[in-house]
DNA sequence: GGGTGGATCACACCAAAGTATGACCCGAAC
DNA sequence: GTTCGGGTCATACTTTGGTGTGATCCACCC
């Protein structure tokens, strides 16, 4: 689950025209990254590697759904892989609104090799920016996961703000248990200070 | 300064046909919305309303810049105003770009007056996100601002989560020193607790 | 030259935080 | 039924935090 951060970076290519899919293999391959090829959407989700780190290359006809609903398939069910859209016959609409979806570019075929390696690459790099900082998150989240119900109460009132007896009024409990386990609650978080149970505090909370 | 938030929101439309501009303009005031229109780029510019809340329509054919170029400006010298371009002769690779930059919508000629509106009040909506976080975050830096260079040290090693008395040890003062700066800064940055001033510090860290 | 504001510090005192020891209750798991 | 973890609490103690009073020094400004 961590380990995919350091994984190396696949790009998948999803386009049913062979002879592209074989170019952009070779050049994909010429630059040193890691290309896989399907002919439908289909075939890339079956390939179950929407958790790796990566990005996909979509062409917006595709034999089995459009390119447009297959990025906005991908984002209703969490795979969250930067998506390069190209295409022969696209229009400005398409563009727009495959850009207004977050997609990283949109190239009109044909295109220059390096405008897509561009891409790619920036696919690539956002896409592991947003690893490294959900990775964090998720590593807070797992020490949170660890907190006993009183725990996260606690912890909760305390980066608020309150001090402990206030704490202790508002959840009906003696000062003393407020101070055990608000210890408890910084040990197993791994702050040191209140200042760093804040930040932990506040770097889960706009989550969600 | 802060009341540009309470201002009501300004159309600007920049474009050079005088019918397009009057249609547009009768389209805004038909909604409620406040319109501008220019013909040029540099009419736009000079009016000086670059600041206050609204968003600006612009077409990419203009007589003294290209639409690319002018929204390309408006970033470089610092204009934040959300974009909606228009063109009537555009193509995928002119929207790409202007998407990336941040334009909120690309809208070919003829669009719908309802596309139009759509993009225009999502432009709008947007500016007015903007502009309240970063109304808070100038608030906080004013406030920021009144604290003398001592009392703004301390505060940055408090919130990093140092004792006082640690405090004292890196600034070579003593620890009743660092506690009457402690509490200026409190005092200053309206700060009941602890956990509201680490807060603060961070909100204001990464902005820069 | 007197006023202002920033920075420094001491002394004293109180409030709050943090820790250790020991204890009890309870429900769930083995 | 015993063990284990969570929750509860008390007593006692030390360390920090926070405030007030009073004071000195210095730079700057009118």
């Amino acid at each position: 689950m961590l380990s995919q951060i350091n994984d190396k970076a696949i790009v998948h290519v999803v386009d049913d025209d062979a002879s592209m899919r074989g170019a952009l293999e070779g050049l994909f391959d010429s630059v040193g990254l890691d290309a896989h090829t399907y002919a439908t959407a289909r075939d890339f989700l079956a390939a179950g590697l929407a958790d790796k780190p990566g990005c996909i290359v979509i062409d917006i006809r595709l034999p089995d759904m459009n390119g447009l609903d297959f990025q906005a398939q991908l984002i209703d069910i969490g795979v969250r892989l930067p998506v390069v859209m190209m295409t022969g016959y696209g229009d400005i609409t398409m563009s727009v609104r495959a850009m207004k979806r977050g997609a990283i570019d949109f190239l009109p075929k044909p295109f220059h090799d390096q405008d897509m390696l561009d891409a790619v690459m920036a696919a690539i790099e956002r896409d592991r920016q947003r690893r490294t900082v959900e990775g964090d998150i998720s590593q807070l989240q797992q020490r949170f996961g660890t907190l006993s119900a009183r725990e996260l109460q606690v912890m909760q009132l305390v980066t608020a703000g309150k001090m402990n007896k206030q704490v202790a009024n508002d959840l009906g409990i003696s000062e003393i248990t407020v101070k055990i386990h608000r210890g408890a609650a910084m040990r197993k978080m791994g702050a040191k200070t209140l200042a760093d149970l804040v930040r932990m505090a506040e770097a889960v909370k706009p989550k969600g």
